[in-house]
DNA sequence: TCTGGGGTCCTAGGACCC
DNA sequence: TCTGGGGTCCTAGGACCC
C-alpha cells in the first residue's frame, strides 16, 4: 500500500507578504482578492479576529483599521516564484510528487522508514530554506491525507505534521472530522448527508448502503467513502496535463456602460487565453463569451451568454478576438450598469493535428508564424509589449484596481529588497 | 464606492443512427 | 394513428476544488 504525504503551505499569500517583511510576524495579514474585492488568504491572527475567507474588504475595514491589520493586494508574480521554490525543495524529497496547487503538493512516500520523522525534517527544511511554514499530513489516500493535514494545521500539539497510518490515530482523527471539512464534500452534499444523520467523517465511511451513495453522491462520493477506508481511488498524476478549458474574466474596476469598453475588456480576456492556449500548444475550436450586471446592486440586472464554435481549430488572437466581437454584438443591450464580463475557449485539438476545413478561409502558416513572434517579444520584454489595438490603450474605466499592492520583490528589477 | 478568478468531473437528456 | 430497442456522441448544468 502506498504512503502519502500532504504539503500544505499554511496561508500561502500571506505567508509570502511576510517573507520580506519580518515585522508582519507580529500582526495580522490578510491578501485581497483582484479589485481588492475579499479576503482569500488570512493569517491565524485574522482568523482569529473573525475575517471569514471570502469576507468583502469595505465590510471589516474598520475592523482591519482597529487592530492594526496588514492588507495587501494579490501580488501573483510574487506568489507563483515563491510556490515554484517549494515545490522545487519538495522534489528533492520524493521521486514522485504531484503539485496539486499553488500551495499544496502530493507527495509517494512510499517505502520510507519512520516517515513521521521525515516529514518534520522536509517542514524544517522549507522553513529554513526558503522561510514558508506548511503543514503536513500523511496517510495512504489522498482524502485521508487531507484529513491528516487539517489536523495538523488546527492542533498546534502536533507541530504541523500528523499521520494516518495507525488505526489509533486515524479512528480519532475520522470521529474529529465532520463530513463538510472532508475533501469532495461540498455544501449539497453536506446537507444530503445531514439528512440521513450522517455528521462525522467516521459515520460516512462506515456507512453501508451504497446503492444511496452512487445515487445521491455519484461515483466521486463513492470513491471518497473508499478513500476514507485506505483503498486508493484518486491516484498521484504526475505529468501537467493540458487544459481542457481556459478562462479569462474580470470584475471591471469601475461601472461600464458603453459597448465600446466591453469590446475593450474582452478584447484583453480573448488575448490572454489565446496566449495560454499556444504556450500548451493547443487550438480551439469554441468561443464562450458572457456579460453581467451587479448581482450585488440594486439595479436592473442582465445577464447574457453565446458562444461561437468555428470549422477548424485556430489560437490567432485576432480570430478569438474577432469572434468574442460578435458576440458581444449580439449580447450588448444599452442602459444595463455591466460588472463583469467572460471569455472561455474550448474544445481543443494538438496544433499539429489540426485539420484545415474546406469552408473557412485559412492563413494558418503567416498565422502561426506571426503569433510565435508576438509571443516571443512579450516573453522577452515583458507582458502586452506587443498587443491587438483592439485591447485598447488607455482604458481606465474598466481596469481592475489595486491600490495595497507590495512590491515585486523577486520578479521585477526594481523593486528588488534592500539590505542597507 | 466597494462582493475574485480559474479549473475538473459527472450525469441526464437530446440528437442521431440502424 | 400508433409503435421498438439499442447504441454513440455531444452538451448543459450541477457540484466541487483551490
Amino acid at each position: 500500500m502506498k504512503v502519502i504525504a500532504l504539503v500544505d503551505c499554511n496561508s500561502f499569500y500571506c505567508s509570502c507578504e511576510r517573507l520580506f517583511r519580518p515585522d508582519l510576524n507580529e500582526r495580522p495579514v490578510g491578501v485581497l482578492s483582484n479589485n481588492d474585492g475579499c479576503f482569500v488568504s488570512r493569517t491565524n491572527e485574522l482568523k482569529a479576529l473573525g475575517v471569514k475567507m471570502g469576507e468583502p474588504y469595505f465590510k471589516v475595514k474598520d475592523l482591519c483599521r482597529k487592530n492594526n491589520v496588514a492588507v495587501f493586494s494579490a501580488n501573483f508574480s510574487l506568489y507563483t516564484n515563491i510556490s515554484d521554490r517549494v515545490m522545487f525543495t519538495l522534489s528533492q524529497f520524493a521521486p514522485e510528487v504531484e503539485i496539486y496547487s499553488v500551495d499544496e503538493a502530493f507527495l509517494d512516500l512510499t517505502g520510507v522508514k519512520n516517515v513521521e520523522q521525515y516529514c518534520r525534517h522536509i517542514k524544517y527544511v522549507i522553513d529554513r530554506h526558503i522561510g514558508i511554514p506548511v503543514s503536513i499530513g500523511i496517510a495512504r489516500t489522498k482524502t485521508l491525507a487531507k484529513i491528516a493535514n487539517h489536523i495538523a494545521k488546527k492542533n498546534e500539539q502536533f507541530h504541523g505534521v500528523f499521520s494516518c497510518l495507525e488505526k489509533n490515530n486515524r479512528e480519532w482523527a475520522l470521529e474529529k472530522t465532520s463530513v463538510d471539512n472532508i475533501w469532495g464534500i461540498g455544501r449539497q452534499s453536506t446537507k444530503k448527508l445531514h439528512m440521513i444523520n450522517i455528521k462525522t467523517a467516521k459515520q460516512f465511511r462506515d456507512y453501508k448502503n451504497n446503492s444511496l451513495i452512487q445515487k445521491t453522491f455519484t461515483k466521486v462520493g463513492r470513491q471518497t467513502q473508499d478513500e476514507l477506508r485506505e483503498i486508493l481511488c484518486f491516484d498521484l498524476t504526475l505529468e501537467i496535463e493540458k487544459k481542457k478549458e481556459i478562462i479569462s474574466s474580470r470584475t471591471f474596476g469601475a461601472p461600464v456602460f458603453d459597448k465600446k469598453s466591453l469590446l475593450e475588456s474582452v478584447a484583453n480576456y480573448a488575448s490572454t487565453a489565446c496566449e495560454k492556449l499556444r504556450e500548451q500548444k493547443s487550438v480551439c475550436r469554441k468561443v464562450e463569451v458572457w456579460v453581467r450586471t451587479n448581482p450585488f446592486k440594486d439595479v436592473e440586472q442582465y445577464y447574457a451568454v453565446d458562444s461561437y464554435t468555428m470549422l477548424a481549430g485556430s489560437s490567432d488572437t485576432r480570430r478569438i478576438i474577432k469572434h468574442s466581437w460578435e458576440i458581444i454584438d449580439k449580447l450588448y443591450r444599452q442602459g444595463f450598469e455591466y460588472k463583469k464580463a467572460l471569455v472561455r475557449i474550448s474544445s481543443f485539438q494538438d496544433q499539429k493535428e489540426t485539420q484545415l476545413s474546406l469552408f473557412e478561409e485559412t492563413d494558418q502558416v503567416q498565422s502561426e508564424a506571426l503569433m510565435k513572434v508576438i509571443d516571443d517579444i512579450n516573453r522577452r520584454e515583458g507582458p502586452h509589449t506587443i498587443k491587438s489595438l483592439a485591447c485598447g490603450v488607455n482604458n481606465k474605466a474598466w481596469k481592475m484596481r489595486q491600490t495595497l499592492k507590495s512590491q515585486r520583490y523577486v520578479t521585477g528589477w526594481n523593486e528588488l529588497p534592500k539590505v542597507k
